[in-house]
DNA sequence: GCCGTTTTCGGCCCGACTGTTTTCAGTCG
């Protein structure tokens, strides 16, 4: 949790001083110290505590003062003197497409707009088109990005949420009298984005507990309470509710509080047609007033006449009807992949050497990892020449003849360039084990030229994988334009491989996507596109949306074995 | 801000695109 805090404070100070027009690369430490210290394997705390600070790559002696500050206060002067003189709005502001820092600054010092509401009156009041500047399209395009963000604003990251979830779980399930606690609520249907944690937790003694949970510290607001339920603000401006039942209602209570709303309405259905009352309370039977008390959530389906349907399913897209029938999928679970074909390594924008990545990669229990550094095009990426790649796969190749439990495949995430080709030519693609073609400039094409340069590389008998197909970011940037049925289309005919980006603010292809290509018949890879090796475990957020979107094993390549891998990459082309 | 070192201070990330200009600034990846 302290390790959150921390992140979301140099992350605050750092937009802070974008608007202020601090120096770049101040700026760039401390965002780059949030993230390595939000995606630290350890607690920060337990690191100050042995003063190893300093050891963590991009902490100096002025961010690690600032650390211990925040782990003993709760914040630090440095941060409380920045807020003191900045309107919160203005922070707000840079999630706006479009905003940036220096805009910012421009309608704030001008106009003194320093909310997005006044932003979007000042714009629809033409006012912003009379800087220097801003013209009418700059003006329309932030409304536009007001709109964009109104749409997303409500929701944030499950990878942001989980964690907090989960360390505030833990903390209440340390709670003497707490006999039970689970996350639920679209958090543990594993939602790519959700509005807010719901925890629920078993207790005899409600009033107790959630007094006590209200003198936790990362608690900003309560917004309501009653016996029964708090619902607090959090310090990261994260909503969370927590519910208390009694320990012999609880698990009615999680599937109840699991939802969707969707599949819980169809379960009671069910359970009225078959002369069950079903809520947070328990199954009554209405015929004698009797309550069923189930002690496990399997227990609440099976009474319902049907096996045990798992959190990700729950959406009401016919998994109660598959599970009446008995054929519920064979889920995808991690232990079922056996490598990451997407990882970006210091040959380009990673910051992790091959073999490092090679190390973890085995530590996970992976039979393979493939580096797939980006090419020449993509420079700010540090793209690999031609001459750069060859010489990368020469290393790995005789990094193979060394390495012991772990295969390192040869590979390359090829930009599929604006005018549709791609950014090797086919005589070098063909030295690699494994190509990943991916789009990364010209967003604003025509849908048609979009989606043409997909299915183009869809058609180049030696490109594998698809990279997060439709380009979207969670919160931030809407899908290319493109015709997903033709980029289905040429993937099933073509047998090119989906991407499922693991990466939590892309989840790329979605669960309904994913779906769909499964029943299509089009091979799915997750991946995570790890720029570190420790983002390698996100992984996981992949797995969710696989399970949401009914994947089994066998319609995943990174489930194969590395001989039927290779075999399956081979006949591709 | 950090880092590496020449232990005191310079280097750290570049180019396309867009909209606004009329030669360039801001944003984004």
């Amino acid at each position: 949790m302290r390790n959150f805090e921390v992140a979301f404070i140099f992350n605050d100070i750092a937009n802070m001083l974008e608007i202020k027009g601090e120096n770049f690369f101040k700026i760039r430490a401390y965002r780059k110290a949030a993230y390595t210290i939000e995606n630290l394997p350890l607690e920060i705390e337990d690191l100050a505590k042995q003063s190893q600070l300093q050891e963590i790559e991009g902490i100096g002696k002025a961010l690690s003062e600032k650390i211990y500050e925040i782990i003993d206060t709760g914040t630090c002067r440095y941060y409380e003197e920045l807020k003191k003189n900045f309107p919160p709005g203005l922070v707000e502001m840079l999630k706006i497409p479009g905003m940036g820092a220096k805009k910012i600054k421009l309608v704030y010092d001008s106009l003194g707009i320093s909310s997005i509401e006044e932003l979007e009156e000042a714009a629809r009041r033409h006012k912003l088109r009379t800087l220097p500047g801003i013209g009418v399209k700059t003006e329309q395009a932030i409304l536009k990005g007001i709109q964009t963000l109104k749409n997303n604003s409500d929701k944030i990251l499950l990878a942001t949420a989980l964690p907090i979830a989960e360390r505030i779980s833990s903390i209440l399930s340390g709670m003497t009298e707490v006999t039970n606690v689970e996350i639920s609520g679209s958090l543990r249907r594993k939602k790519e984005m959700v509005k807010d944690i719901d925890i629920v937790i078993a207790t005899e003694s409600p009033e107790a507990i959630l007094k006590d949970f209200l003198r936790l510290p990362y608690i900003a607001e309560v917004l309501d309470q009653d016996l029964n339920k708090v619902s607090v603000m959090l310090n990261m401006g994260i909503k969370l509710d927590l519910s208390a039942v009694k320990t012999k209602a609880f698990c009615a209570a999680l599937q109840c509080f699991t939802g969707s709303k969707e599949h819980n309405t169809k379960l009671q259905n069910i359970a009225t047609n078959m002369g069950y009352e079903l809520n947070e309370h328990g199954i009554l039977k209405k015929e004698n007033k009797k309550v069923f008390y189930p002690k496990s959530e399997k227990e609440v389906y099976e009474k319902l006449g049907m096996p045990y349907i798992i959190p990700e399913l729950r959406e009401g897209r016919g998994e109660i009807e598959a599970a009446m029938k008995g054929c519920l999928p064979e889920m995808i679970k991690q232990e079922d992949i056996r490598g990451d074909l997407h990882v970006h390594s210091n040959f380009s924008d990673g910051v992790s050497s091959m073999e490092s990545i090679a190390k973890r990669a085995k530590a996970l229990g992976y039979e393979y990892i493939a580096i797939t550094d980006h090419s020449k095009s993509l420079r700010i990426a540090g793209g690999l020449n031609e001459s750069r790649l060859k010489e990368q796969i020469d290393i790995i190749r005789d990094m193979n003849n060394k390495l012991e439990g772990i295969r390192i495949l040869a590979g390359a995430e090829v930009d599929i360039l604006t005018d549709g080709t791609l950014d090797f030519a086919d005589d070098i693609l063909k030295e690699l084990d494994i190509v990943i073609a991916s789009i990364h400039s010209g967003f604003r094409q025509d849908r048609k030229t979009l989606t043409k340069r997909i299915v183009n590389a869809c058609h180049n008998p030696y490109v594998n994988i698809i990279a997060h197909p439709t380009g979207r970011i969670l919160g931030r940037r809407a899908p290319y334009d493109i015709d997903m049925d033709l980029v289905f289309e040429a993937a099933a005919t073509t047998g090119t491989v989906l991407e499922i980006n693991a990466s939590p603010d892309r989840l790329d292809l979605n669960d309904v996507m994913a779906k769909r290509a499964k029943e299509m018949g089009i091979k799915i890879a997750i991946n995570t596109d790890a720029h570190d090796k420790e983002t390698l475990t996100d992984m996981k957020y992949g797995l969710w949306v696989a399970r949401r979107g009914w994947l089994e094993p066998e319609n995943v390549i990174n489930t194969f074995s590395i001989e039927k891998l290779l075999d399956f990459l081979k006949v591709m082309q």
